[in-house]
DNA sequence: ACAACTAGTGATAATCAATGTCAATGATTA
DNA sequence: TAATCATTGACATTGATTATCACTAGTTGT
């Protein structure tokens, strides 16, 4: 999926509310596009560079990309991160190094199982789920097999 | 496990890093025993009622325990809840009911499968996991359908 | 018992992210 | 073009958390 695709998405899901696509919207949004990780309100608002977009704007643009589906808000251990939320990727899960901080997405889901007996022992109707793991990236754990030879 | 043996490990766990167990700490730990459920700060604030105990010793408090593992933080949607982190329900998982709110936990866990499978094939090593699952439970799906009938 | 020391506390002030206000701007429609 | 309405930027305000600092209580050494 290309950044226009991802654009218009985007247009499309501001004029079925009817809201627009202003300059400032626009910017925001590229950047985030950009930008393709999981980004704090902070990191937003040190890429918006343009003097003329007031940090209220970026507040305000940030909570109607989630209202629309946007965005979405992960939370992991301090921060708040936002991240598109325009592909189908409901069902991926997190991996987040505690090394380097670094969150890698899981392409694969395998829940059903584990939902279906959340319905079997407590009548939970499941809608949606979130699961992180935290641990050591491969990256890291090789980092640290070097350290230890040297 | 009963509160006196909590109290006894949260002593225990104090008096290792050469904290001391004022009658401060003791009133707010108790609160959150005996309240043995997912507490906001705000919660913990309300449920002080000891007007000598400053709001600030409850913030003090609460971070204390955080960085003694007696306290354990999540996040769920807006809040952060604190819980007792004395027991090993490190591998428990939450149910959250969109529509009353109650957070449910989940006794069993079942992710080494899946956990294998991220160190297969992204070389991640899991040191641990969270878990948590949004939708409907048991009483509102009932209440719901006593609703439609009516 | 006494002084010296230290951790802990409460009141207050300070900070910082986030939100509200409101007049000005820009786009859209009649 | 005039009217309308969403949007914006600057600024004020809020609200939660943290920092400061003098004071207290408890501990240690003599």
């Amino acid at each position: 999926m290309d950044s226009k695709t991802e654009k218009e998405i985007v247009i499309k899901r501001l004029k079925e509310k009817g809201y627009l696509l202003t300059s400032q919207r626009e910017y925001i949004l590229n950047l985030i596009i950009k930008n393709d990780r999981h980004l704090t309100i902070k990191d937003i608002c040190n890429l918006v560079e343009d003097p003329t977009i007031g940090q209220s704007t970026v507040y305000r643009a940030i909570k109607l990309f989630l209202s629309l589906d946007i965005l979405r808000k992960i939370n992991f251990g301090e921060n708040d991160y936002y991240e598109l939320s325009l592909e189908n990727k409901h069902n991926h899960h997190h991996l987040i190094c505690s090394e380097c901080g670094k969150i890698i997405e899981v392409g694969f889901d395998y829940l059903d199982e584990l939902e279906n007996k959340v319905y079997e022992d407590y009548g939970f109707v499941v809608k949606n789920h979130t699961l992180r793991f935290c641990g050591i990236c491969k990256e890291c754990t090789m980092k640290r097999s070097d350290d230890a030879k040297t």
